[in-house]
RNA sequence: GCCUCUGUAGCUCAGUUGGUAGAGCAGAGGACUGAAAAUCCUCGUGUCGUUGGUUCAAUUCCGACCGGAGGCA
């Protein structure tokens, strides 16, 4: 049927032993890892996004980790774009490519191939709107919206200052409405065929309980020092980077405004509720293998049910 | 032992001059196409400590009992 190239997916909320299971399989099948991790892809965030050290690897290629500055400003677009090339270079040495990670937009974008045309961004258009959202408010804006747009401005709201944003910078550069982009792009069949999995937990509370020991760890092993030490090589505190969950908490108790112990705690929360909105995420996808553990992840178990699955999907 | 205060949602508490109750936080559900670890939407029934009494009606008033805090001895 579909002539896309075969892929295998593992995502899942944070803190249930992707990184783990993603080499494991990879040696098993004999694939490489194309980490989809918003956060991972910049150099130096390393304790605080959990990302995958040397001997976690254990000689398995690892691609999309550490390939921007904490300053740049990174985005789907930007993913889409190298991670497929990724993707293409290990599908050409006739291996496995496995996306491994957390984030649902660049995972769904890199199956789906979606286009995301140089022309339809333009960084002045975004600045000017950026300070009108400041000055007139979200209302004024999504007006401005719902007479070119009206489709895409009933489902805003007036405080939903980035979508409001973009629908119109998508307008003011290309001269069309985002609504017609969007359905134009969800028309176009699927770059690959993914074979996904997701990785999480029965009980919630246990999912819970494994993030709130991993911030805890993450703050016993230095994430502070390491915050610190990404400010002071002047990396500016609203960027891209510093909107990561760890990090924004940390930058604020080192400025003094919280101590260190309530930005654990604000950690450790934020961190739940963006596993929360991970699971709302993937819930919605019918075509996904879950694999849910007890109390902790079995991978002797998850490999068994994984191969199986993506066996009947046509993968080794 | 006596006196005072207190016991209401998972937590902190408000409230009903008697008609079975509501905020914040926590939590839950949802959305998601160039910041996505982002951004945004929706959701509050709980033996009002237990048990008697008064009352048409008690979580609210009265008594006893059981917790908790403080004061006096």
């Amino acid at each position: 049927m579909s002539t896309a190239p075969k892929i295998a997916v593992i995502t899942g909320p944070t803190a249930t032993g992707k990184t783990a299971f993603g080499v494991l399989l990879a040696k098993e099948l004999g694939g490489e890892i194309v980490s989809a991790d918003s956060m991972q892809v910049y150099r130096h965030m390393d304790i605080g996004t959990a990302k995958v050290t040397k001997e976690e690897m254990q000689g398995v290629a690892h691609h999309m980790i550490d390939v921007a500055e904490p300053y740049e400003s990174f985005s789907v677009a930007r993913y889409v774009k190298e991670a497929d090339s990724c993707v293409q270079d290990i599908l050409k040495r006739g291996l496995l490519p496995i996306i491994v990670g957390g984030t649902g937009l660049y995972i769904d974008s890199l199956v789906a191939g979606r286009d995301f045309d140089e022309s339809s961004s333009d960084k002045a258009i975004r600045d000017e709107l950026d300070s009108k959202y400041a000055s007139l408010g979200g209302e004024k804006l999504l007006y401005e919206l719902a007479a070119v747009d009206p489709e895409r401005a009933k489902k805003l709201y007036p405080s939903d200052k980035n979508r409001i944003l973009r629908a119109l910078e998508v307008f003011y550069t290309t001269g069309r409405t985002i609504t017609e982009h969007d359905e134009e792009t969800r028309k176009i069949p699927n770059r690959y065929d993914a074979a996904a999995i997701a990785l999480s937990f029965k009980d919630r509370d246990v999912l819970y309980e494994r993030i709130d020991r991993r911030a805890q760890g993450m703050a016993e092993s230095g994430l502070f020092d390491e915050v610190r030490s990404i400010l002071a090589s002047g990396v500016p505190e609203k960027c891209t980077a510093m909107q990561a969950i760890g990090y924004k908490e940390a930058a604020q108790a080192i400025r003094g405004e919280i101590t260190e112990d309530e930005a654990i705690a604000i950690i450790k929360r934020e961190s739940r509720r963006y596993a929360k909105r991970q699971l709302t995420w993937l819930r919605r996808k019918e075509d996904i293998g879950w694999i849910l553990w007890d109390n902790a992840p079995d991978f002797n178990f998850g490999r068994q049910i994984s191969t199986k699955f993506l066996h009947s999907l046509g993968l080794e």
